[in-house]
RNA sequence: UCCUGAGUAGCUCAAUUGGCAGAGCAUCCGGCUGUUAACCGGAGGGUUGUAGGUUCAAGUCCUACCUCAGGAGCCA
């Protein structure tokens, strides 16, 4: 029993792999079959010499993913696609597949969505949920090396938290429940608790939007610093970003290859990263010639237009206090603006990471959720953070679909997560 | 919610001015001892998204609806 990732380690010996038939060519006396088991994609060789005239007939017939088991010796070989390929002895069928329905041409979004279960097993989709793997590793080893403690926030939480039109209602019991848009306030209390904390799950955000740059669900890992500032928070940012880039280009440049992905646009990714005000964005946007009215947010192509400016992230800090939510910290020096950062992916994957410092006064906090039209009573525990020893802190959240989406250069966050929910899309 | 575009064989797409419904792949049959989305020969496969309308004649023109895609707003 061998997998064909290590298959080199069994160069000249009798293996069994056990795994899918992914496509088949004839030619004659001999058949190549294209096998995968899930750790990669070898070729076998089947001579009717080998194994006479029934086996070879029958292996004819085989439809692709009819899952199967097969025993040859391996061998490197340079005509072979991974380098090795293996000469069948003999060969057993598991689970037999006809009229398969994704086939090697080309397909188009919904056929293969409405397929997704079945499409993962293309080599494509392996080598993006590779991708992810290692991200989400990266990004868990990069907080656990550094003394963070993980600590999760609740997927329930209860009405009337940030404004519900983003939010989508659950019944639960005799109440409604919303499921969460993001950990940031129940991380507040665990930083003030813990420290460093970061927390790492879905989340949910029933906004109509239908771009490439958006899901339903999506995962977003969110650390929060007591005694953090927003420059603590963007060196974080930068460091755990340049981090995981370099991890995904160490493990997984086989996967790169295979999506065709130009890696030194993610080699340039290292510290510092440029950071500019969203005063100075503004004034670059202008210069652009590109019609943009001050006070409001960036939009996808201003987001593109900026980051085209720079090799690398771009940090964008201190946004018009207006266009943040309720607790971010306004700047001490320029009330109208906030302590706040988001930085942007380069080519066009717009934001990734957003953040600053948060709000830890609480006559303030009082005050803006008042302007928010906010319920205070619902916020009387997050203010209790405020009443009890109140620290500066910062943190920020970063987007591992869009991550992943730039690292792997794709044109659709969808493909970076097993089952994509999207605006229309709820199945499989 | 708004803007733009697209729905034709299982899939990806053609079909000239409104005039016989086509190809490649997949499937089935046959051929080929080194194929790389193999190739070669043959066969089967259609309520042209749905419902109306105009016309001698509609895949093609008109109306409504449905589905999908891309984008805007909003966001990670």
């Amino acid at each position: 029993m061998a997998y064909i990732d290590d298959i080199a380690q069994h160069d000249g010996q009798t293996v069994t792999v056990k795994g899918w038939l992914h496509n088949r060519r004839s030619s004659g006396k001999l058949h190549f079959l294209t096998v995968r088991d899930g750790t990669g994609f070898i070729q076998a060789v089947m001579s009717k010499a080998t194994v006479g005239e029934t086996q070879f007939a029958q292996a004819g017939h085989l439809g692709q993913e009819t899952a199967l088991v097969i025993e040859g010796a391996v061998r490197a070989d340079a005509r072979a696609p991974g380098g090795y390929e293996m000469d069948v002895t003999a060969l057993e069928v598991v689970g037999s597949a006809t009229d398969y329905p994704i086939t090697p041409k080309s397909h188009g979004v919904d056929f293969l969505l409405d397929r997704r279960h079945l499409w993962i097993r293309s080599e494509r989709q392996h080598a993006v949920l590779r991708v992810r793997h290692t991200v989400i590793n990266a990004v868990r080893d990069f907080f656990n090396s550094r003394g963070f403690i993980l600590a999760d926030t609740p997927v329930f939480t209860p009405a009337a938290c940030e404004g519900t039109t983003t939010l989508f209602p659950v019944s639960y019991f005799d109440t409604t429940a919303y499921l969460t848009q993001s950990g940031q306030l129940y991380n507040e209390a665990n930083a003030m608790a813990l420290g460093r904390v970061y927390c790492f799950g879905p989340t949910f955000r029933a906004e109509k939007s239908k771009t490439r740059r958006h899901l339903t669900e999506f995962w977003m890992v969110e650390p929060e610093m007591a005694y953090g500032t927003l420059d603590d928070a963007i060196d974080l940012a930068e460091a755990l970003i340049t981090s995981v880039v370099a991890r995904a280009l160490d493990e997984r440049q086989r996967e790169l290859d295979t999506l065709e992905r130009d890696r030194e646009p993610l080699e340039r990714v290292r510290t510092p990263f440029p950071r500019v005000t969203y005063d100075e964005a503004a004034q670059i946007l202008t210069d652009q010639g590109r019609p943009f009215e001050y006070g409001g947010d960036f939009g996808g192509p201003d987001e593109t237009l900026l980051a085209e400016h720079f090799d690398r992230p771009v940090a964008v800090h201190r946004y018009p206090a207006a266009t943040k939510a309720f607790y971010m910290k306004p700047d001490p020096e320029r009330p109208d603006l906030s302590l706040s950062v988001d930085i942007l992916a380069p080519e066009g994957y717009g934001e990734i990471v957003g953040g600053g410092q948060r709000l830890d006064d609480l006559d303030l906090l009082l005050q803006r959720i008042r302007e928010h039209e906010l319920p205070q009573e619902a916020f009387e525990w997050y203010l209790d953070l405020r009443r009890y020893g109140s620290v500066p802190h910062a943190g920020f959240g970063m987007g591992i679909e869009r991550v992943v989406a730039w690292i792997c250069g794709l044109e659709h966050v969808r493909e970076t997560i097993p089952y994509p929910r999207l605006l229309n899309r709820l199945t499989p």
